[in-house]
DNA sequence: GAACGTAGTTAGGGACCCGT
DNA sequence: ACGGGTCCCTAACTACGTTC
């Protein structure tokens, strides 16, 4: 009769500040009070009512529809990508709380608020929410569990964590609750967010696979934002299986619908996306092009746009041999790091080694990579990124004439590529 | 069919265990 | 030491069978 009270005595007896043997005293005893809230024991009306009274809650039941609706419109705002709405849907929705719980919606609602705090970059949230929705992973039934997953995986993705957020998101995929949905999109914005991932990781074959999957859906949905977005992706898995004009096509694809609907973000990654490109066919100067476009686009938004356009000026000019104009915005990246925004640690890092790599190497820069870089990278399990640096490493030791060193670093970079081939075409 | 016996179930409590 | 959870016990109640 009482069922799933439990659950709602403990969050107010939390919020309350108080203890169970508090609130037990002469009602019940704490152990079975213990049982009451984790809905192992079905206790008394009587009892139920003198537990709300000391609360100062409704001990019946809210069989309000109207809760329902808010909250799920509000999982779709955030599952379309309308923040400002989901914004003003959020604000509602805490206000409601307690008809939350009584609906049964409490851990799908945790579960979303993390990623909504993923979303909106608070970070710190995001971190107490996953710590806190940690501890409750056995009290999920199939569809939370689903949830859990994805989410936890978007969270780890926002922290750079890929590996991590690569494992978790493969999992959501293989317990997906198809029947739970009336359509694709869930699947689908799934398969775009392993897509993404895994182009992270350099993972070129997953991505392609997922990222066509859902680009296919998108277009016939004709949601064209996600739509940029995947082409953006299918871009960059052709260039880096040297499909240049495939993935020129694509990119220009992207430009076009961020043209369409006016969104900037598609916009500027467009330009990075071009400015790669060329730089990786060593057209340095139509990359410089391409990149200062983007800086323009980004400019004094302190985002970690501006600083990824930066240093692929940086990037093109040390390749082009125009050092002079590489340390300038070598400069400009040091100095928009310093306005202590957050900005990704991989981002600091690199901008550290290219200050290394344009001023002559000394002792700084082996401390950097054997202290910082080089443990980090191996932490996140970026395994792509990892050998890119044990090379760098490589490299320096060999011009230090530490030949046996340089050899070993030489011979693990060689060993993680192999790993991440192996893991891509499992 | 009333009285009694017995086995099973449930609300509730006390002692103890475990993590911080 | 404290808060919370678990194990095991008791009391009360119910359902069912047996006896007179």
């Amino acid at each position: 009769m009482n069922k799933g009270i439990g659950r709602k005595i403990k969050y107010f007896r939390i919020k309350s500040d108080m203890t169970q043997e508090e609130l037990a005293k002469d009602i019940v005893s704490v152990s079975y009070l213990s049982k009451i809230e984790r809905n192992a024991a079905d206790a008394n009306p009587q009892v139920v009512k003198q537990i709300c009274e000391r609360l100062g809650i409704k001990p019946e039941r809210t069989q309000d529809n109207h809760i329902q609706k808010e909250v799920h419109q509000w999982f779709n705002q955030l599952l379309n990508g309308e923040l400002i709405r989901a914004y003003e849907s959020y604000q509602m929705i805490e206000a409601e709380i307690e008809s939350i719980i009584d609906a049964g919606l409490y851990w799908l609602v945790e579960l979303h608020t993390l990623y909504y705090f993923v979303l909106t970059d608070r970070e710190e949230l995001a971190e107490r929410k996953y710590i806190f929705l940690q501890q409750d992973i056995d009290k999920f039934n199939e569809i939370e569990h689903y949830y859990w997953l994805k989410f936890s995986g978007l969270y780890f993705a926002d922290r750079y964590e890929y590996y991590d957020a690569f494992q978790s998101l493969m999992r959501a995929e293989k317990m997906y609750p198809k029947e739970h949905f009336q359509d694709e999109l869930e699947i689908h914005d799934l398969y775009f967010q392993i897509a993404k991932v895994s182009t992270n990781l350099y993972y070129t074959y997953h991505a392609r696979v997922y990222i066509n999957r859902a680009l296919t859906f998108y277009k016939n949905t004709y949601r064209l934002r996600r739509c940029g977005e995947s082409h953006l992706i299918v871009g960059i898995t052709a260039k880096r299986m040297n499909e240049i004009n495939e993935a020129i096509e694509h990119f220009r694809l992207a430009k076009k619908l961020s043209e369409t609907i006016k969104d900037d973000h598609l916009l500027i990654d467009y330009h990075r996306a071009m400015g790669d490109v060329y730089r990786d066919m060593q057209l340095n100067d139509e990359a410089i092009e391409y990149y200062k476009r983007t800086y323009e686009l980004t400019k004094h938004h302190y985002s970690e746009r501006e600083l990824q356009a930066i240093m692929g000026l940086c990037r093109s000019y040390a390749q082009k041999g125009d050092n002079d104009s590489a340390a300038y915005w070598c400069e400009v990246a040091q100095q928009l790091i310093q306005t202590g925004e957050s900005f990704s640690q991989l981002l600091s890092y690199e901008v550290n080694s290219y200050y290394y790599i344009l001023h002559g190497f000394d002792q700084g820069f082996e401390s950097l990579m054997v202290n910082d870089v080089l443990p980090f990278l191996k932490e996140k399990q970026l395994h792509y990124t990892y050998a890119h640096y044990l090379k760098l490493t490589a490299n320096y030791y060999y011009n230090e004439r530490k030949y046996k060193v340089s050899a070993d670093y030489y011979a693990a970079a060689n060993e993680l590529l192999d790993v991440v081939r192996v893991v891509d075409n499992y």
